[in-house]
DNA sequence: AATGACTATTCATCGTACTGAATAATTATT
DNA sequence: AATAATTATTCAGTACGATGAATAGTCATT
């Protein structure tokens, strides 16, 4: 079972009706064919950043609206070539075609060096608080790469 | 180490200079820093589609000329979220932002289906011979999001 | 406070892709 | 034809991410 389209189907779920429990959830998905434990369910439910109200689970506004992306390590694995810090920039080249998915999981993370990123097609531009935390991406994004 | 990155530096390492066998080869990354066997050259060599002639290997004009992509299964797993036929057009949805490199790796697959394929931001669209075609790729995709 | 309902986490397992040592197969050289 | 060099493949092992059963922890109800 693919996790992007699970989480897909517990969004939708999620505007449709009122799920109230994980339980409520295993059943729902159950339901559409998608046989879930409740561990990945629970997993799911905090990756998403939903959150429980008196009216069951909701997603806040501020939340992710989209499933959650391979982890960062992977996309950089699979599809990063080399990274190089330019003074408070973070050039880093992908494999043609590949920068946008790298890009997404590169902004989702919660480096503090990390103002924004930017992904054409297969480079992305990520903009660093200063030169230091530039220099501290790149080897951090570089270890990804070994 | 990266796959995609040993590849590439593969394919700059023959543009660069005369490789005559793979025992050159994994000598001249091991001057880059990259250890690796020689079953791993093997199999790049392969999947680079590079032949070997006389004058040692070379990259054919109609082999990759880049790194190879992440298998189709998993990158159809990772990304795709639905895959719908409409007579003979296949229209996948993957999550935002991640069309391409899954329609990459679709493209690069020998299935005889499949005429051509356009991405946008979150949609495949893979024109197909006809609609029984489409159908048995519906299938086939619809199999590695289970 | 006790109990039940619910959720989060641990731990063992699985699937997948990949690697390299060893070996088999192929090619080149003598 | 024999031998050496080279390449391809097998097989065992590794890394990684994901899963669910079991359990721990938390919250709600009585």
């Amino acid at each position: 079972m693919s996790k992007p389209l699970r989480q897909r189907v517990i969004l939708e779920l999620l505007e449709n009706s009122a799920v109230g429990s994980q339980e409520d959830l295993q059943r729902a998905l159950g339901r559409r064919g998608l046989k879930v434990g409740q561990a990945t369910l629970s997993r799911d439910i905090h990756e998403l950043g939903l959150v429980k109200t008196g009216a069951g689970y909701v997603l806040p506004s501020e939340a992710a609206s989209e499933p959650a992306l391979p982890p960062v390590s992977r996309l950089v694995r699979e599809f990063g070539l080399e990274v190089k810090a330019a003074q408070n920039l973070l050039v880093i080249k992908t494999t043609v075609g590949s920068a946008q998915p790298v890009a997404a999981a590169l902004d989702g993370q919660d480096w503090e060096e990390a103002i924004g990123t930017i992904a054409g097609d297969d480079t992305i531009l990520m903009v660093c608080s200063d030169n230091r935390g530039a220099k501290r991406l790149a080897a951090r994004i570089q270890e990804m790469l070994a």
